[in-house]
DNA sequence: TCCGACTATGAAAACGTTTTTATATATTTG
DNA sequence: CAAATATATAAAAACGTTTTCATAGTCGGA
């Protein structure tokens, strides 16, 4: 009934080399000094017996865990596996661990940010908030650790931020038809119109086409949400009709999905996708490189979003650095074929 | 230089509530006999101070961490994140958190696996094994808590063990083409042919076609590994010159990637897909929905994977089951366009 | 009215470390 | 050679819980 194997503590190993726990623990620690041959009883002592520190223990005394949370609305598509990626690098090569939580709604982020951190389950908090986010840093202000939010711009408080510059990107990628293609009919496809990401892309949009002195009215459009179907659909609805089979287009799409959801559309009405009509998407997700098309696309750089997180955090808790700092990182324009720039060029 | 906020402990809880901590604790956990008026005082006291337990205290205390670690290879394509979502979804129900671990080569797999289950940082774990798994297995047996072991079959020790039937799944897509589209000339093109799921997949290939008296000579190729490139090059290096105009076929795809490349390559020849050749995916990742020819596919219950590890754990944690199981799960075929099957049957 | 059983609570031990403080012993200094 | 100082180690306190054990107080029955 009971074969809970009980594992071996400091004290077995100071019994068995004949030393207080006191020793043990500098040798394993590497404080302190300690006698060349003492040093060497314990190290053979805890080898004899396979010590290894109760990491329960350890976390209690020295009141902190060294693991930090991760918490992100879902683990849909591959940003939370690229943002893992940075994340655990940089933890790993730190010694710190990882815990993953999922909260989507603002309630229930409010709920385990406060939890999380209250119980000291984790030493620092990297925070994906979802749509309502205002709402939840209201709440989360006087939290204890160090916390990072990812992707939403926040000035408040101190709070370490990472973020993308989107009106950049897009900027770049309505930019790249405008001045590599000589294209002067761009449209913009992005997702949900209410959604921070897309209002920032649709800006970048409509800036370009104003700074080469193109009227941006009526080129917009929004689906409901990231998916490949919202964007065969409004392809369908909004932009095929205006397309004029003697001129070149431009699409620059609010992601990877969306612009995979275009170009299907548009192919299935016939109309010749790279050559008459350009799409470029944004996110530079697995499936740009899956089809037969391959797509051009603003890459964001996830796992070093990950990365620098967890970089922040540890910086914090060891001292270093007090103050709060925000990071925007830039997007990058992947040229592939999908814009008309690659083997597909020339029919 | 020290704006450690120092949290609230059960003593300030007890000291406000004029109660001593013991009752803090038993209102707190729910045990024992605690009058009402004290339970009310108690409540109160906690509520005023937000007190949360420090889970680091009871950790020590309660010898266990309410964490399970999940050990996995890497984070890319989709397969850990929808374990992530299974095990997740079935954790937090139990309000068990997940700690990532990465481990790939034997020997760090033996590391880590041995370091968290000593260290007490996880109350068990789930373990994905890499390639050389008989080395790894073979140095892990004598660990403390619940150990669930993915994907690989293991017969030995007290070891829970989850796995997918890929023989069955890939005979039954094989069975597909034969029986729905009755096709006789199918190929295999699986991953590395010193893999063990590709070792399987390629015996269920070869079994569904002994199954219906074709000779399976000749008609089973691997790549180096499972990508879409190697899927483009062995199809245009070796199946492409088998290809016959006046015949049909099949091709039954290690995964999706792999199914991806061989359908670009056959179409950048020229061959119809799916009409003169239908080609079958495995694992129903992301890019079998988001391309223009959606594809056929085994569908791998990765989700349920994830779910039932965590359901294993705890039920062993829990003491109700103390018996190693082993449960074996279906691949389920997605019928979609690549076969032939779908919306371009018909040209 | 007295005794046993039960109830509600408090006191104290335990969990396995780290860290501070104390104490021998060895070494230097005047 | 005694006093001051270093050095190596041990003893004990602390971390914040849970849990066992002890102790008052309450109740019902003879």
């Amino acid at each position: 009934m009971e074969p809970e194997t009980t594992s071996v503590t400091i004290h077995n190993v100071a019994k068995s080399a004949g030393v207080s726990i006191s020793t043990v623990s500098r040798v394993v620690n590497n404080l302190g000094r300690v006698a060349p041959e003492t040093r060497k009883k314990v190290e053979n002592a805890i080898r004899k017996l396979d010590f290894y520190p109760n990491s329960r223990a350890q976390a209690l005394s020295r009141k902190r865990n060294d693991t930090i949370g991760l918490i992100v609305p879902d683990f849909e598509g591959q940003y939370f596996a690229m943002l893992m990626e940075g994340a655990h690098e940089e933890a790993n090569s730190n010694g710190v661990n990882i815990m993953v939580l999922k909260a989507k709604g603002a309630e229930s982020q409010i709920d385990v940010v406060k939890k999380v951190c209250s119980q000291g389950r984790t030493d620092g908090v990297i925070l994906m908030l979802s749509e309502l986010f205002d709402q939840v840093l209201e709440k989360i202000g006087n939290i204890s650790g160090p916390l990072v939010i990812l992707d939403k711009d926040v000035n408040l408080w101190h709070l370490d931020n990472i973020l993308v510059d989107n009106r950049l990107g897009a900027f770049e990628a309505t930019r790249h038809f405008t001045d590599v293609h000589g294209i002067k009919n761009v449209f913009f496809v992005g997702g949900s119109e209410h959604n921070v990401d897309t209002t920032a892309r649709a800006k970048g949009f409509v800036d370009a086409l104003a700074s080469v002195k193109i009227d941006p009215q009526d080129k917009k459009f929004f689906c409901n949400n990231y998916s490949y179907d919202e964007g065969y659909r409004i392809a369908c609805e909004k932009v095929v009709p205006l397309i004029n089979s003697r001129e070149h287009y431009g699409i620059v799409a609010g992601n990877d999905d969306i612009a995979c959801g275009i170009i299907d559309a548009l192919m299935d009405k016939g109309i010749n996708v790279p050559q008459q009509v350009g799409v470029a998407g944004f996110d530079d997700s697995d499936i740009a490189i899956h089809r037969r098309l391959k797509l051009t696309t603003m890459r964001i750089p996830t796992k070093e979003i990950g990365r620098i997180a967890v970089r922040m955090i540890i910086n914090r808790l060891s001292g270093q650095v007090s103050e709060p700092s925000k990071v925007i990182l830039k997007a990058r324009l992947i040229v592939r074929d999908s814009c008309g720039c690659g083997k597909n060029q020339n029919q």
